[in-house]
DNA sequence: CTCGCTTCTCGTACGATGTACGAGAATAGC
DNA sequence: GCTATTCTCGTACATCGTACGAGAAGCGAG
């Protein structure tokens, strides 16, 4: 085992293994037994993203928290990105899963999308973290499986299955890295979720005052309606699952 | 003017003033005068992502480039948050808009979409930067106006194609992300993209076959039709267009 | 028990990065 | 020319990921 020492300098090259990752990690039963374990290092990053971000996840941060030595954790783990994919799919796992699909296609996909969403609430660095993802890990893969096996009365084949679920799920997390960073700059600045928008809508309103984007001042002199982020993510919701199938049971 | 000093260690706070942003900048006319420009930098900046890659975008590559000292840049940009946001906006005015819509508000989309595809191709590093975007200049905010007209016939309201914009420009990053890190790890390993697709295959078979991800398993055994980017995006992109409006012009 | 093999631990060090600071250079208006 | 104003950029620092390798800790064999 030991480091595996990728010796990629700048830029980003394969980076991740996938065999390696995922299995089952056999235990070597010699030599000084570990003290920590690829779980609890996992935990430990999770943890920190959660309270204090993404950024602030760094391999010295990881290590002190678990009052281990920085390079200690590279027993476990050949690089940081490797640890950002571990993360990835240990909050997946929160997913919860029904044993079987209720036989009503789109509403089992809603509420697929929604879990989703709490994930994503609960963890949100996650949509940040998602785009570097290389690998699906063990718990993705039950999503998905779960997700193939709720689209079967849709009567599509195979791979539109495989493409709908990459939809979905892309659609997910576009919206939720919106509403975060929303919530985000709300929580940075004047600390009014109203201000924030008006702030917004007062320079869009400028630029669009310097003469050109007529239907964007339009637009904006129109809006209205429900604009909670949970509202709008139903709506957007149901659009993307309405233009799955045409018309089917 | 000079250097504004956002005094944020760590994390992600603020970081960019959109008023600031994108004002016409107007001349000081006096003292010594600037030897480049933001314009100037902005290009320098996206011709080292364009050729090496995001990682490669350093404040020091991209004064090298305009044989300038590093921290020269700094009288033309506050920090290198707000530089991507430049970049961003700079290859936003790639977008060709029609000078109006044809009308038939479905394939005007399915322009704007193609549109969006062609300029991520342009530019791959694109789809992994908006992410952190926090800011419409005014190119992005062009293609907002027109998309905006393109949908008058739709029937919806203001908000509705507000938000379906968002939901469209979404689908096209996500996509695009996947699109691209595909032919990146293409380009990194084997060389051959079947063998890349092989790889994968092989790699969640061998997942599959440690017994669970029954569904997954019959998927994989029944993939077939047409895998090329342009096909899957194509697919997917008359999914989410199907999804936007049920009936109507 | 002792030896030696194997494995994990982690202090030190290096090359990068973003950028604060401030001395100097260049220009425009008086 | 003088001076106020602005841009230039060398130096320096904190922080990051991680290579290296000496030491510590446990196992099986004798």
């Amino acid at each position: 085992m030991a480091r595996t020492g990728s010796a990629t300098p700048s830029g980003s090259r394969v980076g991740v293994d996938p065999e390696a990752l995922w299995s089952a990690a056999e235990r070597p039963r010699r030599g000084r037994p570990p003290a920590h374990s690829r779980a609890e290092i996992t935990t430990a990053a999770v943890a920190i993203a959660d309270t204090e971000g993404l950024a602030a996840v760094t391999m010295r941060a990881v290590a002190a928290r678990l009052g281990a030595g920085t390079m200690s954790l590279y027993s476990y783990v050949p690089n940081k990105e490797t640890l950002l994919e571990l993360m990835i799919d240990e909050v997946s796992g929160d997913h919860r899963l029904p044993t079987n699909p209720t036989g009503d296609w789109r509403s089992d996909l809603r509420q697929i999308a929604h879990e989703q969403r709490a994930i994503m609430r609960r963890h949100p660095w996650l949509p940040a973290a998602l785009p570097a993802r290389q690998t699906l890990g063990p718990n993705t893969l039950a999503v998905l499986d779960y997700a193939l096996a709720v689209m079967t009365p849709t009567g599509l084949d195979a791979q539109a299955r495989l493409e709908t679920f990459s939809l979905l799920t892309g659609f997910v997390a576009s919206q939720m890295s919106y509403e975060l960073a929303q919530e985000r700059a709300i929580e940075a600045a004047g600390r009014t979720p109203g201000e924030i928008l008006d702030a917004q809508t007062r320079y869009l309103r400028a630029a669009v005052a310097g003469g050109n984007y007529a239907h964007l001042a339009q637009a904006l002199a129109a809006t209205g309606g429900d604009q909670s982020a949970q509202a709008v993510f139903d709506r957007l919701l149901d659009r993307v699952i309405n233009g799955i199938a045409p018309e089917s049971g």
